[in-house]
DNA sequence: TAAAAATGAACGAACGTTCGTTTTTATTTT
DNA sequence: AAAATAAAAACGAACGTTCGTTCATTTTTA
């Protein structure tokens, strides 16, 4: 064997992977605070010295989660693979492929909360920094290549679009199984992405 | 003196409010579980003891001040305030009124971030069920009186008119300070609103 | 066979809460 | 108005836990 395959994780690298993956559910479920090393040491199966070999400190651990477990690591496929004739066709695909990757895990928004409320956002750069690069492209072709866009800003484009998605999640966690629900359209992110379409694509008086 | 005056608060009542505005300064800047009993104490200017005779536990303070200081009390009257002749007007003047109001206290947004992770949102219904009476009569006026309006649903209008705040305010926090802020246009809140009124405007041509 | 990984006891610090006591407050009785 | 008094509030040391982290040691891996 001359060299090392990539097929082959390594030991360590294994453990990494099942203390990340412990570590984030328990951080989505009950937080950062309430989660302890000795729980994430049981539910990656190793005694609680030994996460201290791969991360050398709790918040280095979540720091590593937020970039690895991003939410985006999932989204991008679905927004690579998303398809459509037009703009609204395009992303009206994303979003409900990017939206099924959400909803899959409920408290996968958690872990941004804990970002902004323990450590105020001060690993939000550094996520972008990763995302960015990956994501922006999209919206930059979509931008170039689209004559019916009012948004030729690919920067605004993204955050808009990004933040509808958000929008519409947090308000269905709010509003989804309250009373208020009951008087809803019946496929709310239809109306959702209806209102944002529009102001998306410009209209022919325009 | 016959009955007891409202503008004499005995001790009690004011040693409770020093507390509960110590409590919601401190949880807003650092989280529930990263802010202590005796950091509290040191704020309201009492011994570590001395909460327990108005509090029986902490998180039967955390949950009166859910209660006690949600920013919709604040943001509500300015709600109410808002003016214009348009709804478009009338809109842009209440979000920039309501967007005052949560920046004036940049950490205000935790305390309902704290509510879902934390808590999992278990006082989220019965919060909606104080708020919704008093904000949703602003929202059927509106869907009533001005005919320019594509969205009749006057809880879907509530619901995408607070989602596009939070999407506002949680994009800004993500990207505000990055490197892609820098990319965005001068006012990006105005840039936003665009979006959100030109899908809720009926075009001249629908 | 040397390095990497795993172990679990131990450490000091910090946590929420309790408790016996003292001080302050508000009301009632002189 | 002053004194008495019972309740409310404040005190801060102390308790029992739990926390993140360290470390000397053993086991496993490459």
């Amino acid at each position: 064997m001359p060299v090392k395959e990539k097929d082959t994780p390594t030991k360590g690298e294994t453990t990494r992977l099942a203390i990340e993956d412990a570590a984030v559910n328990l951080f989505m479920e009950h937080g950062y605070h309430a989660t302890s090393m000795r729980q994430i040491a049981e539910h990656a199966g190793l005694a609680l010295g030994g996460i201290y070999n791969h991360f050398s400190s709790k918040e280095e651990l979540f720091e590593a989660i937020i970039i690895d477990k991003h939410p985006y690591k999932r989204v991008l496929p679905a927004l690579l693979a998303a398809q459509g004739d037009t703009v609204e066709d395009f992303l009206r695909s994303a979003a409900r492929l990017a939206l099924a990757e959400l909803k899959s895990q409920p408290y996968y928004m958690n872990l941004m909360f804990i970002e902004f409320v323990e450590f105020k956002g001060k690993h939000g750069a550094s996520m972008l920094l990763e995302i960015a690069p990956k994501v922006l492209p999209v919206f930059e072709k979509l931008v170039k290549g689209r004559k019916e866009l009012r948004i030729t800003n690919p920067v605004m484009l993204l955050r808009s679009f990004f933040g509808m998605l958000i929008s519409f999640f947090l308000t269905d966690m709010i509003m989804g199984n309250s009373h208020l629900g009951k008087l809803m359209p019946k496929d709310p992110l239809d109306a959702y992405m209806d209102i944002y379409f529009h102001g998306i694509i410009r209209g022919k008086d325009e």
